[in-house]
RNA sequence: GGCGACGUGGCCAAGUGGUAAGGCAGAGGCCUGCAAAGCCUUUAUCCCCGGUUCGAAUCCGGGCGUCGCCUCCA
């Protein structure tokens, strides 16, 4: 298995510090706001890697922080006149909700930031007592030019680095280049108390913190938005390894970023559509298909029109798995010898797992997987389009080694294909059908299967105008009929 | 100004040395009473120029174009 690392700038060997184990960390949402779909992609990449690394029988210890105190924090609860906790407490709610919508599975531990305060003073000394870090009126600085590998994770040079151009420079620092550890409290701002009066931890220091404290050094794999590399890594990974004298994390892992309608998403400008607007009209799993057609470190472009072509490409996987499962329903009525067919669709089932898994296992490419299970989709309707009549018990195997192959595969990318949902109108479907067949009970599938009879009586008879009827009035209930060799299946499509 | 990425059919997108996956859309056909689902056929030599090589979309050089990071940002 080869993983791209940011930090050597190659495909490595996936080599885990323990066997059978990855421990992993991904930067969490600063909570002051719903995270919106840039945000989204990037949680939902290294979702999509914990399940595959699960999937391959990894433990995987997977770790994603909620940012809770913080600037950013600060200013909308001063423009909203409530407490940065409020603020805090409002969004980390939002953002567990809306990973759950997204089908982003929890983590494993979910730390704050606000309740780690006295190890990241604990860091920040040792940092201070090995001259990595100073102190001036209240806050301390991290001293870039005390860690010589500094840059080597955004392959920057210190001396070329044009800081302050853009920034006001903050005069009280020694070097323009050096970044708070410890932000000294203004009036109003939550504080705790330290070794340097009261104040809060600046960004970077809380990462370092949290992932150690959780997973120890060095840990597999440190994940976030590739915009994260500089200077949020870059500083994190100087920090820990400037404090311990070992190595940070093995396998720097960044996704690309999204854009949305051809342009930049941006929180300064405003121009960012937030992940729950677009799940209030698209479906989570739509959402996930587009994204991962797309390589997770390649920039992706977001837009309606887009997700509206992969709600297609959705409904063919939906459809593969509902009409194998149909089939597998179907009494086997063949002689028993399997057709060459059979066999063929048997290796169709291996080969896309091999593709898939290799595609997979070189550098998580989910475009590459995914084309696997679209080859093993054509086969499969192939296959059931040639020899749906006739059925043996093996073909019947066949189809279900196919069935499970196809939900198998889409489940380690967190696809789920939608089970068939209960009807929402039971009845108005028996009012259908005792308008349309006569039925007189009250119980829904009986209902359906009278209409289903009363159609086929009415097409043998050519009397098209009422099966018709029939079929447009389930149509309105949401059921759609699907005509096949073995008789009438109905769909519901909530 | 510095660093980096990218440019593959109508659209999206894999593929990093051996003669172009997959999805969407289009066209024609099959199946169907009509539909739906599905099947079959059909659409590219990979931005341009030069080089390396028996052979390049894939490596090197130059050009053009797009984008990102360097500032809060996933």
């Amino acid at each position: 298995m080869r993983v791209y690392n940011t930090l050597t700038r190659t495909k490595e060997e996936f080599v885990t510090r323990e066997p059978g184990k990855v421990s992993m960390y991904v930067c969490g949402p600063t909570v002051y706001n719903h995270i919106h779909i840039g945000n989204a992609r990037t949680f939902l990449t290294f979702d999509v890697i914990r399940r595959y690394l699960e999937w391959k029988g990894f433990e995987v210890t997977f770790v994603r922080n909620i940012t809770d105190v913080d600037d950013k924090i600060i200013n909308r609860a001063n423009e909203e006149g409530r407490s940065a906790a409020e603020v805090a407490l409002e969004y980390s709610a939002a953002f567990t909700s809306a990973m759950h919508a997204l089908g982003v599975a929890g983590p494993t531990v979910e730390p704050l930031c606000t309740e780690l305060i006295p190890e990241m003073i604990s860091m920040i000394e040792r940092l201070i007592d090995k001259d990595h870090a100073y102190e001036v009126d209240g806050s301390v600085y991290f001293s870039v030019r005390s860690f010589p590998g500094y840059g080597k994770l955004s392959g920057r040079d210190v001396d070329e680095m044009r800081s302050g151009a853009r920034v006001e420079v903050d005069g009280r620092k020694n070097d323009p280049l050096d970044f708070a550890l410890w932000k000294a409290a203004k009036p109003g701002e939550p504080s705790w108390p330290s070794p340097w009066g009261v104040g809060r931890p600046g960004w970077h220091i809380e990462c370092s913190v949290m992932s150690e404290q959780e997973l120890g050094l060095p840990f597999d794999i440190h994940g976030g938005g590739a915009d994260l590399i500089f200077p949020h890594h870059e500083n994190e990974l100087a920090q820990s390894e400037a404090a311990t004298g070992e190595p940070f994390v093995r396998y720097w892992v960044h996704g690309g970023m999204l854009q949305v309608n051809a342009e930049k998403m941006s929180k300064s400008t405003g121009n960012f559509l937030l992940l729950k607007e677009v799940l209030e009209r698209y479906d989570p799993n739509v959402v996930r298909l587009l994204m991962l057609q797309t390589h997770y470190r390649s920039p992706l472009d977001f837009s309606d029109s887009r997700l509206d072509d992969i709600i297609h490409a959705y409904d063919r996987l939906t459809n593969i798995v509902r009409n194998l499962k149909w089939a597998r329903t179907l009494s086997a009525q063949g002689a028993g010898a399997p057709s060459e067919v059979c066999t063929g669709l048997r290796l169709h089932v291996d080969s896309a797992r091999h593709k898939f898994e290799s595609e997979m296992d070189d550098d998580f490419n989910t475009a590459g997987a995914l084309a696997a299970l679209f080859e093993l989709a054509k086969a499969a309707n192939v296959f059931l389009s040639d020899y749906q009549v006739d059925l043996c018990e093996e073909d019947k195997d066949a189809i279900g080694a196919a069935e499970r192959c196809v939900v198998d595969l889409l489940g380690a990318l967190g696809i789920r294909i939608a089970e068939q949902v209960e009807c929402c109108y039971p009845s108005e479907v028996i009012g259908l059908a005792r308008d349309l067949s006569g039925y007189n009970g009250q119980d829904t599938e009986q209902a359906i299967e009278a209409l289903l009879a009363a159609r086929a009586a009415a097409r043998t008879e050519k009397n098209w105008a009422f099966a018709d009827a029939v079929r447009d009035g389930l149509a309105g209930l949401n059921f759609q009929i699907e005509d096949t060799p073995q008789g009438a299946r109905v769909i519901f499509n909530g």
